[in-house]
DNA sequence: AGCTATTTATAAAG
DNA sequence: TCTTTATAAATAGCT
């Protein structure tokens, strides 16, 4: 200090202030360097100068820092907790999502086929398919009807399994009727008609259903004459249904 | 500072470092207090002095507390800030996972097709359909049985159609080695061999390919016998009708 | 704690 | 903005 006493106001001049400021604050800093050095102890200063929104500190924002958490640890503490605690909940959140979308894709699999064939028995055109759909119903439609014409030679052979008329004929009827029912929900296969006005197809397809998923040909036993299995077979509505 | 050039390192007589601290400190919080005033700022100072657990501070305990605290807001408030951007993002995340799932969930309906011709294409035995699904695929080879029903009819009956065995044994082979390839995608399924050997079954999968859709009932003559194709199915076309 | 010789800090001028 | 300078203030060591 010197050629006039210092004032005891707020200094007008900005810049003079600003000029002011830094000269006593590195002064000031420098006398808490020497202090903290001398009397061994830990020195913290924060000036908040108005219109900043960084503080000058001492020794340093970081050092600073860390002293004052010190003096505050407490109530620092707890304010943190309580955020890693949220951050904490929100990975845990994707986290789950993340699981959740690994089931649903792995639910596909096993959902994929339940709505092909809702789409298929609901009317899906059978030319909406493409070459390799075509191609896979092409030879699902080949195996079953290889084993409907198996099924048809064990039927209508009389050496092996006489055909009887009477019957043959309310069994056909019963099974078209279930298949009308089924007509209902593929409107756009105009074969069904046909189909269920086909005694023999009609006759082969609930003989089938029995059979269904046996791919060995000529292991099953020639049905006898007047089995009550082949004609419970055919009229059987649960068997479609 | 006088006298004698100030030491640069701690006082060693516990007195006199404690006596300079008291002289020191007062003299940094007169500097302070000077400080404050003149440049119109906020100061606040700790000192940590060794052993003691309540700190020496400026320019009280209480406002030097209220001071740092919100020199730690600021900080804290940095952290927050970047906290919030994370949580923000993690949000988004969720957001976009859920998204996903979404996504997933409506690809399914398209996808399942796909998955299940495969599944039925690659060998997936019948058996471990369920109920509906045997619905669905019954009314899917009833259709096309019907329509290789007709063609048979079509192709047997020589009054309309009369066979011709230098025409039909080409079209039979070709269709065979077309079937041939389509085995090597189902290897599981042992009907192929056979289907493929059954000339009536070849005949009437390459007939109906031609004619898929189109399908009339009752509308053709009996089938004559005789007719090699009829001896490749079960040899009686009374069946049929 | 008080004194004082000396060092340091610094307001104002250049 | 930096340097200089006159002077106030701070303070180590002594009592």
């Amino acid at each position: 200090m010197a050629r006039k006493k210092l004032r005891h106001t707020r200094i007008c001049s900005e810049s003079v202030r600003n000029s002011i400021l830094k000269k006593r604050a590195a002064s000031l800093f420098k006398k808490a360097e020497e202090f903290s050095i001398l009397c061994d102890v830990e020195v913290a200063i924060i000036i908040f100068s108005e219109g900043e929104i960084q503080p000058i500190a001492y020794p340093s924002i970081g050092q600073a820092k860390e002293i004052l958490m010190r003096y505050l640890s407490f109530s620092e503490a707890e304010r943190f907790k309580k955020l890693v605690k949220h951050e904490t909940y929100l990975l845990e959140k994707v986290n789950e999502q993340e699981e959740k979308i690994s089931k649903v894709e792995k639910m596909n699999e096993g959902k994929e086929m339940d709505v092909l064939f809702n789409q298929l028995v609901e009317g899906k055109n059978i030319n909406e398919l493409d070459a390799r759909q075509l191609k896979g119903l092409l030879k699902l439609s080949a195996a079953k009807m290889a084993k409907l014409n198996e099924r048809k030679k064990q039927v209508i052979q009389p050496s092996e399994s006489p055909y009887r008329p009477s019957d043959f004929e309310p069994v056909s009827e019963n099974v078209a009727n279930q298949i009308s029912d089924l007509q209902d929900f593929a409107p756009a296969t105009n074969l069904m008609e046909d189909l269920i006005n086909d005694p023999w197809f009609v006759e082969n397809m609930a003989a089938n259903q029995n059979e269904f998923g046996t791919d060995e040909f000529g292991t099953e036993p020639a049905p006898e004459e007047g089995n009550d299995n082949n004609a419970g077979d055919d009229g059987n509505p649960d068997d479609l249904n």
